[in-house]
DNA sequence: ATGTGGTGTTAGCTGTAGCTTACAAATGTT
DNA sequence: AACATTTGTAAGCTACAGCTAACACCACAT
């Protein structure tokens, strides 16, 4: 049993809410995704599994080398689409962060690639 | 029991299908989309319970109203989104195809809207 | 009439990813 | 010491969307 898009977006909050509080832990993800804390509960389980995290005795959660570059990858991708859409078509900041939260997980790297070099040339 | 964004893409692949060949059966979609007869047969039983088609006594599936106007919404999105990916961002075709594809499903109105009207202004 | 190929359906399995209910363990308060 | 809150886990449910195996039916050919 595994988990794919989902493993995704749990990996990005652990490093937001890393990055936000200096810590984070089964609960935080659950408020921050608006997720049951058993939902959560499993999901960790799984990314521990296999190899993202590390938990510590205490419930803090702690990214792996693997885990953080997946983390950073997409949280990339989330940024670099956010400003493209707001920038290269004008759409509104809110609307651009969800779209930029769906599209990160299915675009292609070409893709992608073709975009951050555009917001990189248009800032 | 229901299908929700496969349900677009079974639609979509209906309308093509029945564009290109004048005809469409279940066989027909599974052939297309890779998948087993069952999975299709399953799919057209709740698109059917929807108001989404209607399949005559001889095999042959018909969009209703309800299900072309989707049909053809995300037919639209699908080639404007394949359009914007080669034209302003350089994509190869076969990779901006199947990007479009994903994103078709995922993408907000606003968004699509703008890239539409890039599409329009740039062709 | 018997068999073969093409098409559709039934039944039931799998995997992903949410959920609730209930409990366990730790901490904090009266 | 006794209760309450917070956090995590266990068990089991639900929905979506694929799958295989097996069968039914039709048409056509031998």
């Amino acid at each position: 049993m595994a988990i794919k898009e989902s493993g995704e977006m749990y990996l990005e909050t652990i490093l937001v809410l890393n990055q936000r509080n200096g810590f984070v832990r089964s609960i935080d993800v659950a408020n921050e995704l608006g997720y049951s804390k058993p939902s959560v509960s499993r999901a960790m389980g799984i990314l521990k599994d296999n190899g993202m995290i590390n938990i510590e005795p205490n419930g803090n959660i702690l990214l792996t080398e693997k885990g953080e570059d997946i983390a950073q990858g997409v949280l990339d991708r989330h940024n670099y689409l956010a400003k493209y859409l707001v920038k290269a078509l004008n759409i509104r900041e809110d609307t651009a962060l969800d779209d930029a939260c769906k599209i990160e997980h299915i675009i292609s790297d070409e893709s992608f690639k073709q975009i951050k070099e555009w917001v990189k040339n248009n800032s």
